[in-house]
DNA sequence: GTATTTATTTCGTGC
DNA sequence: GCACGAAGTAAATAC
C-alpha cells in the first residue's frame, strides 16, 4: 500500500467522463493494482478511482492508470508530492458479518410462528420460474402464505411478491395463497401499495427474533 | 486527514455485527469525522467504517467511534502503531460529471424522432402522481407514447414504466398511452416482461445519440 | 461464464 | 427532514 499526498488534478474518461481541478488530495494506491483519489470528506468514498487489474505508468508529472480489459483511463498529473510512505500489509483475514438478510430469513423460518398461532413451514427458498420465495408456509388453517423478506421494506419488494403470488396462485396445489411482507423496516409507500394488493405487512426485529424459541427446538 | 498504519482488530455494532481479526490495516480519518479501516485490496472499499457524523474517543489502545445519531460503533482495538501521519488537505473543489442518465435523456428528449420517424416531444420530466415520467411523446399518428430511459435496463425500469402507463391510461386526454423502454443496456428478463405487457424496447448509443442532429436544430 | 439479488449499499434531488 | 431513484454502483451467489 502506497499513500500519497500530492496537489494534483484528476481526468477519468470511462464509462462516464469526469474532471478534477488541482488540489491536494490523498492518492491511495493498493496492492491489488487498485487506484483511488481521497478529499478530507465524503465518507469512504473517494473522488474518482480505478478498480483492478490496472495498470499504473508514472510519467513526468503525468501518472496514467489504465484498466486492463475495458481500456478505462485515470490521468492523474502531479503539481507537487507533500508525503510519499509505502508499507506492505499482507493478506488480510477478512471480516465476519452477522445481522443481514440471509439471517432474517434464517431465523423466521425457524420461527414462522411468530407470524401467527399455528403456522408451520412448508420450505425456505421455494423455488419457482421466476426466482425462489423467501419462506412459503401454511397459516393454522392450512392454507398457503409466500413471505418475502427485506432489511428494508420498500415498493421494489411488494412488486416481487406481487409476481410469486401471481405465479403460486396459477398452482391449484397452492391456490389460494396469500402475501406476507416482512422487514425490519417498511416504507411507507410500500406500505401502501401492499395494502392495496392484500398483502400483509410484518416488521420484524432482529434481537428479537433471536430471543426467540424456534418452533422446533433441536435436542443437539 | 490522518492517516494510521497500524496491526488492529475492529468491531462494528450497528445494523449489523462483524468482527475483524488483528492484522495490519491502514485507519484513514478523514475531517468530515469519518473513519475507515482499509486492508491492501477489495480497491476502494474499507473493510469497515464509520461516516459522519461521528465521535473519535481514542483510549489506552482502543479507539471508540461512535455515530452521534444512531449510536452504532466501530471498537478499534490498537495492538502497534507503524505509521501515523496527517496532514490537512482543505475543502475541494469536487468532481465534475459527465454522460450518466440525464444526458441520456436531454438528448434523446431533443432527438425523439430517432425513436419513430415523425415522432414529436411533449415534455421531459412529465410530472404524474408517482414521479416524473422521463419523456412523453407522440407518434406520427398522434398517439401518446411514455419513454422511461435507463442506463442499464432491468425489470424494476419496466415495473416503473408499468406503473406509470396505468396511471396515464386513466387520463381521457392522453389514452391510449404505450410505453417505450429505451435504455443502453437491457437485460434479457426485462425485455421478457416488457415484452409481455406491449412495451416496446430500444436499446441507446450514447456516442450516436450526440452524434445525431437534434430533431429542431437551434440557430444559435 | 451470465444473470440475479443484496448492500452497514452510498449519493443526489425533490418535496 | 423523509422518500425516491441512480450509481463509473460493487459484491456475492445461483445457474
Amino acid at each position: 500500500m502506497r499513500l500519497v499526498i500530492a496537489r494534483c488534478s484528476v481526468d477519468y474518461v470511462g464509462r462516464l467522463t469526469a474532471h478534477l481541478p488541482m488540489a491536494p488530495r490523498l492518492i491511495l494506491m493498493k496492492a491489488d493494482g487498485s487506484v483511488s483519489i481521497h478529499a478530507d470528506d465524503r465518507a469512504y468514498k473517494p473522488l474518482n478511482w480505478m478498480n483492478p487489474p490496472c495498470a499504473v505508468h508514472e510519467g513526468d508529472g503525468v501518472w496514467t492508470v489504465t484498466h486492463e480489459r475495458s481500456g478505462e483511463q485515470l490521468i492523474v498529473t502531479i503539481e507537487e508530492i507533500l508525503h510519499d510512505f509505502t508499507h506492505e500489509l499482507g493478506v488480510d483475514p477478512g471480516l465476519r458479518k452477522d445481522g443481514v438478510e440471509l439471517h432474517l430469513q434464517e431465523l423466521l423460518a425457524e420461527r414462522v410462528g411468530t407470524l401467527g398461532a399455528g403456522w408451520s413451514l412448508v420450505r425456505r427458498e421455494y423455488p419457482t420460474a421466476i426466482g425462489p420465495v423467501d419462506i412459503l408456509c401454511r397459516d393454522a388453517e392450512g392454507r398457503t402464505v409466500a413471505v418475502e423478506i427485506k432489511r428494508r421494506g420498500e415498493i421494489d419488494g411488494v412488486e416481487q411478491l406481487t409476481r410469486y403470488l401471481t405465479l403460486l396462485n396459477r398452482d391449484p396445489h397452492l391456490a389460494p395463497v396469500r402475501g406476507v411482507f416482512a422487514a425490519q423496516e417498511i416504507k411507507p409507500q410500500a406500505r401502501v401499495l401492499a395494502r392495496d394488493r392484500g398483502i400483509d405487512c410484518v416488521t420484524l426485529d432482529y434481537d428479537d427474533l433471536r430471543g426467540i424459541e424456534p418452533d422446533t427446538p433441536r435436542l443437539f
